[in-house]
DNA sequence: GCAGATTTCGGAAACGATTCCGATGATCGG
DNA sequence: CCGATCATCGGAATCGTTTCCGAAATCTGC
């Protein structure tokens, strides 16, 4: 039942704790005689150090904190999944909480994982936080920090987020070439760095080609599929029938689709719709939804790489990684889609 | 930059660090008076206890370990979700890790959350895991464990699971009032009790209404939406069409609907179907799948109350909780769908 | 063969908390 | 007023590991 400690085996040999301990540590003072002589002993008393008492010494946790919005959707996830392939290699652990896209909680959350001692934080903001003096105080104490997709402007600490801007511009400029000439941006949350990129990718596709109608054309919407539907519901009742869309992400896309489903508006014969951010049910609804792909397990693993080479001590200037997508054209966008009804 | 410890305190008030200690453990022996002096003194310092020392001193982690097949679909992070609020409140912190439906890194992973010296563990088997020896000398040696869902008939641990044998019983009735007579049902695979169960409550219903027509409708599938789609497809070519379909899970519903569709079959006026599982995406879909919908995080608390009762020390008898859900019916098993086509 | 360098190891301090033991001073009853 | 109880606190051990310091023991060169 009791765990069997490193006296045990110094016991046993009648050695020193301290040489025992070299034997592990593998040192240079310590002969290759007696270290094999502790090392076969513990395997068969079956010993493994104490990583807590370890930790102890060392005054390191060991512990990564990591505070996402939520992780019920897919997306966050998947980062986690990828930042923890990364660390756990390094020894560290995980410590994952989350926000529930509240501010407070969040914050509740960074000060309990300090009060836990984890030796770095990686973190994705809710949608409610503007404030983020609390966050850079910490990075400027020293605590290694990584922040992921969710980001603002003023943050300090080093940030991986996805070519918003690129994609979007992408994604409408696909829009355009398969016929579009109307198209309207169903826009997420206007103070969010992520929304604005993306507004200005849909922007810049739409000046390109001449399209551009003014700011009418992109809607707030938030990022659920109700309010996609209330927004859709809302522009048809205007008597404004876009024959693109746009939409802030996969979600927003479906409630659109929906609202232009029971006014009798075809998909995609009448009107196209690209979605963002790949949902795992993107090719399971009707017309499948075209959307871009984000490489969720990728952001997970440059965060942890980024957050790695703070805890060796690495100097971290105030860098910003940005990484590609794809697009995934499905029924939903194509000119003759062969699903469409 | 340095943390502050229970001595800096002791120091600046000329007391000794057991007093400070005392202060903050609220004991007996010490004077209130003095008592509010290490209180105010070390809230002015900003002192907060290390948690790491204490574990150290007690002999225990506080951690919790979880191991999972995967945690990219809706249901794990739902259960974890439900773990967490509970043992969090409890001062335990949880390790989370994923077998990928791997009987060797489910493997893997017990024994490095051993390493790691969590107080207990909380498991849900891969697809793979037949043996369970380990499990049981595990639990045998003492150390507090509870399985969920993904369990098996050997296990001496408690054990959290879905009815599922009930549930699939009033599936398949629903299936039955909506008017099927040749109900055919989709299996995941047989080794897993879950889907032993759910055999059990479709061969009860079929019964019950004079329905049964053999084992020849019963067939073993897997999981996913292609096992679902092929089995649909090969059922179709011979040219065997039932009324009505009771899938082991969403995807595999959803399969079946696809290759129901491309045969010209019309959901649900031809074929009624009813999946397992509640997914996000099941009222996306077209029309709008029915379900059994499982409480998953509910199934989460339970686990992680058993767990903690165990970790106070409560003997524990071989004892199971069977948790109850809901019907979940849209479009799909409708006898005058209004969505349908 | 001996001074000095080198290898190898034991003892003890340290990490930060808890807790047992004993000592001091105050208080109380008779 | 004095022995005994009680309240309050300090000192030290403890948890399991690492690491510094110093001391043997062995080895090197002359």
């Amino acid at each position: 039942m009791k765990h069997i400690t490193i006296k045990d085996i110094a016991k046993k040999l009648n050695v020193s704790v301290s040489t025992v301990s070299r034997a592990f540590n593998d040192t240079f003072d310590v002969s290759k005689k007696t270290r094999d002589r502790v090392l076969k002993v513990a395997k068969e008393m079956g010993y493994y150090p104490n990583p807590i008492a370890k930790r102890l010494h060392q005054q390191k946790s060991f512990q990564i904190g990591i505070v996402v919005p939520e992780f019920i959707n897919d997306f966050f996830p998947q980062v986690i999944m990828g930042i923890q392939k990364v660390v756990q290699q390094a020894g560290y652990q995980l410590l994952i909480m989350q926000s529930n896209e509240c501010y407070e909680t969040e914050i509740a959350n960074v000060k309990k994982l300090e009060e836990n001692m984890v030796d770095g934080l990686i973190i994705s903001l809710s949608q409610e936080t503007k404030n983020i003096d609390y966050y850079n105080q910490l990075y400027d104490k020293g605590i290694p920090m990584v922040f992921f997709n969710r980001v603002n402007d003023t943050i300090n600490a080093p940030k991986v987020v996805f070519n918003d801007f690129k994609w979007a511009y992408f994604a409408v400029e696909h829009l355009i070439k398969q016929g579009c000439k109307n198209i309207v941006h169903l826009a997420g949350y206007k103070h969010l760095s992520l929304s604005k990129e993306r507004v200005k990718g849909y922007e810049k596709a739409m000046n390109k080609f001449h399209l551009n109608f003014g700011k009418q054309h992109i809607i707030e919407t938030g990022f659920t599929r109700e309010e996609g539907e209330k927004a859709m519901q809302h522009l048809l009742k205007q008597g404004l029938q876009p024959d693109g869309i746009f939409a802030a992400n996969d979600p927003v896309a479906l409630g659109s689709m929906k609202a232009l489903k029971q006014a009798g508006i075809k998909v995609p014969k009448e009107v196209k719709i690209i979605g963002f951010s790949e949902a795992l049910w993107t090719d399971m609804v009707e017309p499948a939804l075209s959307s871009v792909s984000q490489p969720a397990k990728v952001i997970g693993e440059e965060s942890a790489i980024l957050l790695l080479k703070q805890l060796k001590g690495a100097p971290m200037k105030k860098t910003m990684i940005s990484l590609d997508g794809h697009l995934v054209v499905r029924a939903s966008s194509m000119k003759d889609g062969l699903l469409g009804d």
